[in-house]
DNA sequence: CTGTTAGCGCGTTCAC
DNA sequence: GTGAACGCGCTAACAG
């Protein structure tokens, strides 16, 4: 009853190569490799002692299951596909680890693409994320092209719109308002008096919208005059030195807005090295997490957003998802912002 | 003749998810799954005018190839590993960045993973990943478990430890010698007349070698007393201004040394606050990219190492391998650094 | 609780 | 140039 032995190269080949696989482990241990299956990924399942039997017989051979191979089967990849604009600003790179912290727990990996703010590289790398068939896809923003909302929504899998809210979200949208952003920067800081604004922004697409609902709002408030100066993405100490620079040139505002925390250092370092101030002869409103920056101006006031908790809550989200496994009605959490205030401190 | 239908769900199902195969693209092109595979994967052996009939196929029916089995069936999975401490810190951003950059070009994607500075997690992450059979596998530092270094070895495809220079890596090695870092700032620093030494450091391996080998050097060359404040990683500008601060209580020197530029441009800060004026009262030497910090302030010098460039030529180093299909004997590049003096400029 | 059967969707290998 | 079988390594579904 011998059974014919595979052809292909098995166990430790030449090549050093080793391709142990399940039934391998299965025979080691004497039982069908279903069995070493489920005491892999259902302990519960199996007698406590065959349990035992195919663990020792896993760690002899070095078994490493193929999770292509199990993925294909069970058509769960455990593999969430990630989109941001980039990691090199510190706000996204909280996000995402953030977010691959949470998934991580729950054996999930993580997939990540960088669309450099561009949708048409956003269009092609959703469609070459989705080949791997990733149990869910997050992505930054709301703006996508058509044939992308397409595929997205055919793959049939939940998807996350973060960093932004919207009216109708394609599945669920985490994250707050840009526009409310701007409303309410403008709103208090009117209160507080000033009257002559500066904006400094990068050209990315949820800092300028952002920076145009302040200006409305300036302007609700019968403040017309706005001078606005915007700079190439990404945001830089060097940018936000240069924004100044140019603004001065025409203007001489009582208070700097910049679209992020980065932009608003820039600033002061410039105001620093011309002798201004902070706050008295110029204040400076930043943008971003207080991770880095803003916990250490003392005079930078700053609109504070959380990066890691947006990570966080959509790996909870997510999570939550996947248990029942049943596609609800379209989900926005607002994970809502505050202003933080030096001057009142 | 009528073949009988598969029995799962196929095609749009109810529930949204369009399951489209290779199989059904054929039958939409009237050709063989297999002359599919080939439109997609090597037109050079296919008819143009096949080429077209499968490709409007293709777009009709909304197909998107699936990796996992393509990945099972040819054990080309087209992913890259990448291990690193965090992603939140600028330099491993840029890294991560500009490696996936240089791979994406050639088609093939990047799995993430986190370690912490942690090697049992690291050692835990490389199992989780090498489940997915990635094409190779990218990894910060050369001080691995030996678990790890044996999984590695195993799994048989390129390893490249980065950030990091050793005489006998793995497989590859791509990065530059830390304790030559150290070495190079004391000469540099003890040339130029420095002679009373301040380090500050985050508690991180590779920071610390650069530190140690720089206070070793301190010493050979007649210069045993050099103060040493160590912070908890991740490197913040608050952790720069404490440094300082703690340092200040006991002693008054010339230049700190950072391991970082971010806790070098803490250190910047808290002497700012306290009225020192850099560098004639203290001057401040940081490390990292120049990206960020360091072009920005006029006054103050680091050691420049290419984070971008680490990740470029992993990726390159990667693609060569993967075309000549041939594993090679050990590879280390040494991607070097430079010393910037604000000062001399 | 454990084993058996039958694919998952694709690429390799050979015929034609 | 194109097609037909076969199997990659695993798991769902059912039988025992």
């Amino acid at each position: 009853m011998a059974r014919k032995p595979k052809s292909r190269s098995q166990g430790t080949s030449a090549d050093g190569t080793s391709s142990v696989t399940l039934i391998d482990v299965a025979r080691m241990a004497g039982v069908a490799p279903m069995t070493v299956s489920r005491a892999l990924n259902r302990p519960e399942l199996v007698r406590e002692e065959t349990q035992k039997k195919v663990l020792a017989a896993v760690r002899a051979t070095g078994y490493v299951p193929n999770m292509l191979a199990g993925g294909l089967a069970s058509s769960r990849s455990r593999l969430v596909a990630v989109l941001l604009p980039t990691i090199a600003s510190s706000i996204f790179a909280e996000t995402v680890q953030a977010l691959m912290d949470g998934l991580s727990v729950a054996n999930y990996q993580t997939l990540i693409g960088l669309t450099g703010y561009s949708a048409s590289r956003e269009e092609a790398l959703v469609e070459a994320l989705l080949g791997r068939r990733p149990d869910a896809i997050v992505l930054a923003g709301t703006d996508h092209t058509s044939t992308t909302v397409d595929r997205l929504t055919r793959a049939g899998i939940p998807v996350v719109e973060i960093w932004d809210l919207t009216e109708k979200p394609i599945d669920m949208a985490i994250g707050f308002s840009h526009e409310q952003v701007g409303r309410d920067v403008a709103r208090h800081l009117v209160k507080k008096g000033y009257r002559r604004f500066g904006v400094i922004s990068v050209n990315d697409p949820r800092g300028l919208r952002r920076c145009e609902s302040f200006k409305a709002e300036l302007a609700r408030q019968g403040i017309g005059d706005c001078p606005f100066e915007t700079l190439p993405a990404p945001a830089t100490l060097e940018g936000g030195r240069r924004g100044l620079w140019r603004m001065l040139e025409y203007t001489r505002p009582d208070i700097i807005v910049c679209s992020s925390d980065t932009l608003a250092e820039g600033v002061l370092m410039e105001a620093a090295s011309r002798g201004m101030h902070v706050p008295d002869d110029l204040a400076v409103m930043g943008f971003g997490d207080l991770t880095m920056a803003a916990q250490l101006h003392p005079a930078l006031s700053t609109v504070k957003v959380g990066g890691a908790d947006i990570g966080k809550r959509t790996a909870a989200a997510l999570l939550e998802r996947f248990q029942m496994a049943a596609a609800r009605g379209p989900v926005c959490i607002d994970t809502g912002f505050s202003i933080i205030d030096r001057e009142s401190a």
